[in-house]
DNA sequence: GTGTCTGCAAATGATTTGCATTTCC
DNA sequence: GGAAATGCAAATCATTTGCAGACAC
């Protein structure tokens, strides 16, 4: 399971060659990712640690391909937008990303892979998650013969209540 | 709550005139959109009263734009594109269509109005409605704040099983 | 080396927009 | 007649694809 990917590595004592370099506290992130792509059985080329590092070490996250690739270019990544969408794709189909489908014409990644949900707010555009455990779906409908439900999703779609409104 | 559009007209007692004569049994269908796009707030016009006869002489349906140009088109309707993709924003807008996002990339309007969900078949890229009572959510998580939770759209994504599956 | 990635730019698909023309009240 | 709606084509947006060159193993 996940929970497994990042021990036992040697995380502590890996350093680089002689080298005056004062990176070392990067080292171990780089690592962590490296041996995560490894382990999803993806080359870990530049862009997609690089990616990766953008997407896993920030916390629970929803990215566009274009909000990612805005982030790399603003983090010196020179990535094309092609391959953020490659890669967010290969992430997804290792199983490291779910694709949220939320609003119309637009496609989202979240780097959330517990069971939950979203409230979507039209109004910003934005993703907030909703923790399974909040919704409690007391009753299953069976699906058409032939097919078996793979995945729920389920999206609150928010609008503002101004105090005026 | 949803104002019922559809109330006082009487499309509820739905027989047939006597008669082989098929214009006579046309006047009623139109008059009915007729009064439907007028209560509506729009204009009811040639394109508009066809694209609604279409949509919603036929039960429960699931269209996108180019679906609807396509059955238009045949029908003999000639409209363009763009006019579909309006009159399904100003219907919707209208209460008389609801919009439902599935997939990626691709808008379905639901002629639908009552409460319920959808399974998604990806490999057809199609809808089924699941009735509101077959799936009962228990439990409704508190909004963030200063929003209020407006719609909750649940998609049951199927996979097809094989028998060996 | 060799097969896999990446960058770039052009292609695609869905949807929108601008504007002259037509239609409705 | 004047506002609103339509048709058409071009524009836009998100995403994909094709292919030559770059990179990982």
């Amino acid at each position: 399971m996940l929970a497994n990917i990042f021990e036992g590595l040697p995380c502590a004592g890996r350093q680089e060659g002689a080298g005056k370099r004062v990176k070392v506290a990067d080292e171990r992130p780089y690592t962590v990712m490296l041996a995560r792509l490894k382990k999803a059985g993806l080359r870990p080329t530049r862009q997609r640690l690089a990616l990766g590092r953008l997407l896993f070490e920030g916390g629970d996250r929803h990215v566009t391909a274009e909000t990612l690739h805005k982030e790399a270019t603003v983090a010196g990544v020179r990535v094309a937008l092609a391959t953020v969408y490659n890669t967010l794709h290969q992430f997804t189909e290792a199983g490291l990303l779910r694709e949220v489908v939320a609003a119309p014409g637009r496609a989202y990644f979240d780097t959330n892979l517990s069971d939950h949900h979203h409230f979507y707010e039209p109004a910003s555009d934005s993703l907030v998650d909703v923790p399974a455990g909040a919704v409690r779906l007391a009753h299953m409908p069976a699906p058409p013969k032939g097919a078996r439900i793979e995945r729920v999703d389920v999206v609150f779609r928010l609008r503002r209540s101004n105090a005026s409104d």
